[in-house]
Parts: structure tokens; sequence; C-alpha cells
RNA sequence: GGGCUCGUGGUGUAGUUCGGUCUAACACGCCUCCCUGUCACGGAGGAGAUCGCCGGUUCAAAUCCGGUCGGGCCCGCCA
């Protein structure tokens, strides 16, 4: 006999099926006992009246593996309107062992508790309630790429192993590479650069390594990040309205397919409008500074509060969760950045921050080699390392103006599902204290 | 790198302020039994923790002190 997913049993009503999966509740009424049975697909409640059929699940915990074939009733009592009746249960895999944490009831989320959540992540995630988060990361990634391949856009895989690091600032992880040393990627900047010169247009969904010592609610050490660089731009602004359609875009499908699973998390309304409201650094600092008796005028980058506080000024004024900062000042700028022609002291960079946290960069990139030997230099960097070596072999051939951006998966699946921290949106979190599961 | 916090059965917590009736309580889970419409089922009973670890103070430590290990949060930095 055929499997029937669970959440077609009701399209089999009067038939005899089979459905098979997990043991995930135990309801004992006496002469009467319910379970429910999880698939991939949901879970379908099984009536046992036969007391030898339930003798088989004496001392069966949740998770063991059985295969039931029955009869499909229609009742109205039942949760989804039909329940298999007079079940012969064949148990596959016996577990007897207690599970360490519950799964048939939502899991506690708060902080301090985060730690046994992924202690047992493979046990974690058979709780219907954790598996939602990553169906509605799967869907976001899936309307990513259809957005971006609609496009035009080239999906792309470059180098995790590097010969050395490819940006200042963030820290990287170094380790023996035949006796030679290498680092992991903290993103694929140069190389998305260099194969701009090929496609125009490209894109990547990797994983980026970061070596930072922060132990933060947003911090992670290996971070999905999305990262798309195009070619022939006009100027900063299409791409930023190119990244920050793509994202409306995604936000707006996955609300829609996963209304429900939203909801059930408790993850907040989506509030967007059609184009991503931006505010120059300076303007968030000035009202920032005007509205909270905090000078910030000084600071060269938006400080966390900032973020958060422009996202709820956003969300208010102009009726978007989405906000761009743009126009960085240039003590804050990165090599490879392009300083803004018209005031040249900021540069043409822009964060995109979704409610308070900063998910994306869109920066433009310096295209002119002379100038960019220049930026290197400024910045002490080699520039016959074989980290950069190849990255300005591609300048000097001949790349157009371009840009893209260091779009963060995980922050923005935190954010999508209203959970409070990053690692509760990535199946196997790896920090500064997790090395495993 | 800096600062602040927390650690009690399998899980989540109360108790720690002010040491003593803590012989450690509650909920969930687990075990046995009862229960014919449950769906976070209900009821009766039961097992399970030397209170992270080491040392100290004291007649007496879950509670106070020091160290150590393991978490969490914030800042810096970043996605």
């Amino acid at each position: 006999m055929n499997r029937v997913l669970t959440r077609d049993v009701s399209k089999h009503i009067g038939k005899k099926i089979k459905v098979s999966g997990w043991l995930h509740k135990k309801r004992k009424l006496g002469g009467l006992n319910f379970i429910n049975l999880r698939d991939r697909g949901g879970i379908v409640q099984v009536l046992v009246e036969d007391q030898k059929e339930m003798e088989k699940l004496r001392g069966m915990q949740i998770g063991t593996v059985l295969h039931i074939e029955g009869k499909v009733v229609k009742d109205e009592r039942a949760p989804n309107g039909a329940e298999i009746h007079e079940p012969v249960l064949q148990v596959e895999v016996p577990v007897t062992e207690e599970p360490p944490i519950e799964i048939d009831k939502p899991i506690d989320h708060k902080p301090e508790n985060l730690d046994t959540l992924f202690e047992y992540r493979g046990l974690s995630l058979r709780n219907l309630q954790e598996q939602k988060v990553f169906k509605i990361r799967a869907s976001l990634l899936r309307y990513i790429r259809e957005y971006l391949t609609k496009n035009e856009f080239v999906e792309i895989q470059t180098p995790k192993l590097l010969a050395g690091a490819t940006e200042g600032g963030a820290e990287v992880f170094k380790l023996d590479y035949f006796g030679q040393e290498a680092t992991l990627a903290q993103s694929p900047q140069l190389y998305k650069q260099m194969l701009v010169g090929a496609f125009e247009r490209v894109f990547e969904i990797a994983p980026a390594f970061r070596a930072e010592l922060s132990a933060t609610t947003r911090h992670i050490s290996e971070v999905v990040m999305l990262d798309i660089e195009m070619g022939f731009v006009k100027n900063h602004d299409e791409v930023l309205d190119l990244v920050g359609d793509l994202t409306i875009f995604a936000l707006q499908q996955v609300y829609e397919e996963h209304a429900d699973d939203l909801k059930s998390i408790n993850a907040p309304q989506l509030i967007v409008s059609d184009k991503v409201p931006k505010f120059t650094v300076e303007e968030i600092h000035e009202l920032y500074s005007k509205a909270n008796k905090i000078d910030t005028t000084n600071e060269k980058d938006l400080i966390p509060d900032e973020e958060r506080w422009i996202c709820e000024y956003a969300k208010k004024k102009h009726g978007s969760e989405l906000v761009y900062a743009i126009d960085f000042p240039i003590e804050a700028m990165k090599f490879y950045h392009k300083i803004n022609p018209d005031n040249p002291k900021t540069v043409l960079w822009g964060d995109l921050l979704f409610r308070g946290l900063e998910i994306a960069t869109v920066p433009l990139r310096e295209n002119n080699h002379e100038t960019l030997v220049k930026q290197m230099k400024k910045a002490s960097i080699d520039v016959k390392h074989p980290g950069y070596k190849y990255f300005l072999q591609a300048m000097k051939f001949g790349l157009p103006t371009h840009g893209g951006c260091g779009y963060g998966i995980d922050r923005l699946v935190e954010k999508v599902c209203g959970l409070k921290n990053v690692k509760e949106a990535t199946l196997f979190p790896r920090d500064i204290n997790r090395l495993s599961p």
C-alpha cells in the first residue's frame, strides 16, 4: 500500500490508507486512545480502540517511527475533520528513551535558555513551531533567487579558502593549508567584483566566516550572506533600489505564503511601502540627537540605538519597516568603496535596516584602477599580496561602474520571524562558545 | 578587547535579600493505575536534584566569601 501524507488524509475518506511518520503525542483515555502522527506534511490523529494495538506503544516515546494502516473517517471532532480508525500499527524504530526536551509544545526561547535549544537542536527542530522558522527561511531564499534570476543575475560560488584577508575590518579565521597559512572567507567581496567583468550581474548565497569576539544577539561566526554585484549602474540609487525592491518583494511574498505560520509564531505584521525611504547618516544623527538629547553628531557610524530609533521613525512617518541609512562618513570607509563626488566627506554606501537591525550594506565600488590603488595604499594594503593581486588584475582590464550588497540572511530571517536572537534563525549556529552540533 | 549578569531533578522555575522548620517546593515530562472524543485531556499514586565544580568562613551553607568552569546580555566591531 502506498504512503499517504498526513495533509492529504482527508482526501481519502472511507478508504483504507497507510501513513508513516513519528509518534508525536499519546493521549490515553481508557478504552479510547488518541495518538498523533507527524510527517513532513503535518499531523494526523489516529483513534486506537484495540487494546492490543495500543500495547505496541507501551514504553514508546515521542519520536518512535511508525507505519499505520487504517480507515479514514470523517469526524468533525477530529483536528482536520478526518482521522484514522481501526489502525494496525507497525513500529519501525522504537524509541524508549525519554526526550531531553519537550517537542510537542512550544519551546521556551528565553535568552538564558537558548543554550538548551541548541544543545538538542536535532530534537528541538522536530517541534512544529521551530520548523516554521526554517520553512520561512527556505521560502525567503527561494523568492530572493526568483527575483534575482528574473533580473538576469547569475548565481555564482566563490572560494571560501583564501590566501589572504579579503577586506579590512572584520577578524578572519586562520588555518593551515598544506603548510601555508590560509584564511576562511569573511565575504566574497573581491571575487564578486571580479566576476562583474564577466557576467555584469552576479549573486551568491553562501557562508561567510567572522572571527570577531562578539557575543551579542546579532553575531554568529558562520553567517549566510547574500552577496549581489551589478555592473553598468547609473548611480548609487539604482543599486539601493534594486536591493530595496528585492527585499520588499521577498517579504511580501513570504508574508502571503506563510501568513498562518507567521501569525502562529507571533511575527509582527509587515509594514512596507513601495520604496525604501532613505536618510543620510548625518540626518539620522541630527534627528536622533534632537529627539533623544544625546549628541551623536560626531559618531562615524550609527550606534545600535540609532538603528532602532530610525526604524521606528520610518515606520511611523513613512509607513516602512525598511529604511536606508546612506552617505556614511569617510572615516568608516573600506578601500573598495567609492567616495561621494558630490560630498567627499562621505562614501556612496548605504545600510539597509529592518526592524531596528542592520541587515545589509549596499555600497558603490571604486572602479578606477589608479584611484583604487591609491585608496589601498592609504589603507596600508599590500597590492602585490595574492589576496588582492587578482582583484586588481580584473580592475585593470575593465570593470564598469558597479555596486552591490552584503546581506545577512540570518538577520533577515530573525527579523521576519520576530525573533530576538540571530542564532534562533540559524539551524546550527556557530558563535564564540559553540562549535557543535 | 571592555562592562554587567546567571548556574537548583530530564526541561522550565520558586527558594539566595537577612545562613537554621530546605529532611529542597511547583509546573511540564517520565512510570503505574483509572477514564469512550481527547486535542497544552482529566484524576489517583510514584520515581527522579548531595542546589555547576573546588576551596574557605561557620555549631550550621542552595543561601556568605574566593577561585574555577559553563551560559546569557550590553558596548566596541560587524551582516
